[in-house]
DNA sequence: CTTGACCTTGACGCTGCGTCAACCCTCCAT
DNA sequence: ATGGAGGGTTGACGCAGCGTCAAGGTCAAG
């Protein structure tokens, strides 16, 4: 007869998994000596080695039990399911590997290429790397709302960059939010080359966002998370009102204008 | 701002996952409005997508909180890391698939494949299955007391079943315990075949284990498990002792002869 | 007799939440 | 004003498969 250590010690498992077994109804409990201790016999030793053979093979403890008394055809339809299983798992595992290269290899934010090359150029131009890590923080949002769209919708953003007035807004930006000082001057002539380019999209029809815009929460959210990064961006989005603008990350004409608010 | 089942919604996640990483301190807790509901900025959107990237990723939530943080270099490194590990998680679940095509291909147990042919010759033989149930269960412990060494010994196996003593060995021993009477004529005939086996082996010298031979442990189990099985084996184990063997799985020559036990 | 190795039960820890429970808050229709 | 639906809150258990104390009782050897 043997001690549990030697039983866990043929089979090649630990103390502790015996007699987690025994408290799952697996595998049975066996008679005690005088003192005590459980003692086991060959028989024992055999129905843990089958038990050993399912869970390594993947199979999870609550169904070895069943598996261990099923027909030949019970046990291989069981088979097969728990194949599907561990197929299911690799596959998941797999995808989570490729993932976490794309991870590696990019802007260490799964942002689409793309959206890395527009940030890139934007550092290019002089955009202060505080702006930059704003409009990142942006288009995470867009690519969560919509993460098949927005490789449409760089190229034109990109190609925006070559418009020079684009490109003075961008650093009148930078250089506001750099620095400390409420310098509303500045503000306000951003504002002014922001309304802009806005009549201009607006006239040329660009500003059309098809079924997008209907969805105003993720645009919301972006004119929030600039005014949570910096309230500077309030007086913005006033001065803009004022000019016949809601919003900024998407603009939207005011059909009356609105007066100034305190 | 945003309540929380708003906030897990544009993201994708639960409501219950969310409050997870309040718990562990992977996501801020927020604000509280006036009845006490937690209220999420623009900001907070942001955070948990980028903890669900990572998570996503396969990364496990108690390192994404230091990766969020990390610069390029240690950043790289943990991707590196958590790619390995993905790397042997899948290569474990691999393995585990094989091991349950082989079991779903064997006679269910994981045996070598010879020993299953040799079981099948056995009941060609006209072995009771109660017999070959023990046989299999004998083998089982072989197999996990030696994995590598099974399969030498098997075409020897074989090919003692070639011997019409062993065949009709069996062929009394299967009479025997398919009965449920103790036909102790039976047993002595069986004793007298097996002793005379046993002789013949000893002189021809194929009675030589080896060094496995040394491992006393298998063998009193193998002995053991027949016991339990049937105890009328215990019989048998006396009348081979009065021809001067002890044990049964393996056979050894006692020195003196032992008085029949009572 | 002591020491060290082994046995016992009981209980918490880990991962990432799912799922009650029991209760409070808000809003809308009556 | 009221009632009900559909939010929100904390607290706690459950899941898989054991690892790992804790706080003892037991056994074999020196």
């Amino acid at each position: 007869m043997l001690t549990i250590s030697q039983l866990a010690a043929y089979v090649g498992v630990t103390v502790r998994a015996v007699r987690h077994y025994h408290q799952i109804g697996l595998l049975p409990e066996p008679g005690r000596d005088t003192s005590g201790y459980r003692r086991y016999g060959a028989a024992a030793v055999v129905s843990l080695i089958r038990i050993r053979i399912l869970a390594n093979a993947g199979v999870p403890l609550s169904r070895i039990g069943q598996l261990l008394e099923a027909d030949a055809s019970t046990f291989a339809g069981a088979v097969e399911e728990i194949d599907r299983q561990l197929g299911d798992e690799i596959a998941r595992l797999e995808a989570s590997r490729k993932q976490i290269a794309q991870l590696a290899a990019g802007d260490r934010l799964a942002l689409p290429p793309e959206v890395i090359t527009y940030l890139d150029r934007l550092r290019d131009i002089g955009v202060a790397e505080r702006v930059v890590a704003g409009e990142r923080d942006g288009w995470i949002l867009m690519a969560a709302r919509w993460p098949d769209r927005v490789h449409e919708w760089m190229p034109g953003k990109i190609a925006q960059l070559d418009d020079p007035q684009l490109v003075r807004l961008y650093r009148i930006l930078s250089e506001i939010f750099e620095s400390d000082t409420g310098d509303d001057a500045r503000l306000v002539e951003a504002a002014d080359i922001l309304a802009g380019l806005a009549e201009q999209a607006y006239r040329s029809g660009e500003i059309d966002l098809g079924e997008v815009g209907k969805d105003d929460l993720p645009f919301d959210l972006l004119d929030a998370l600039a005014v949570e990064a910096d309230p500077r961006v309030e007086r913005l989005l006033d001065l803009m009102r004022e000019r016949g603008w809601a919003g900024l990350a998407r603009l939207e004409r005011l059909e009356r204008l609105a007066k100034p608010s305190t």
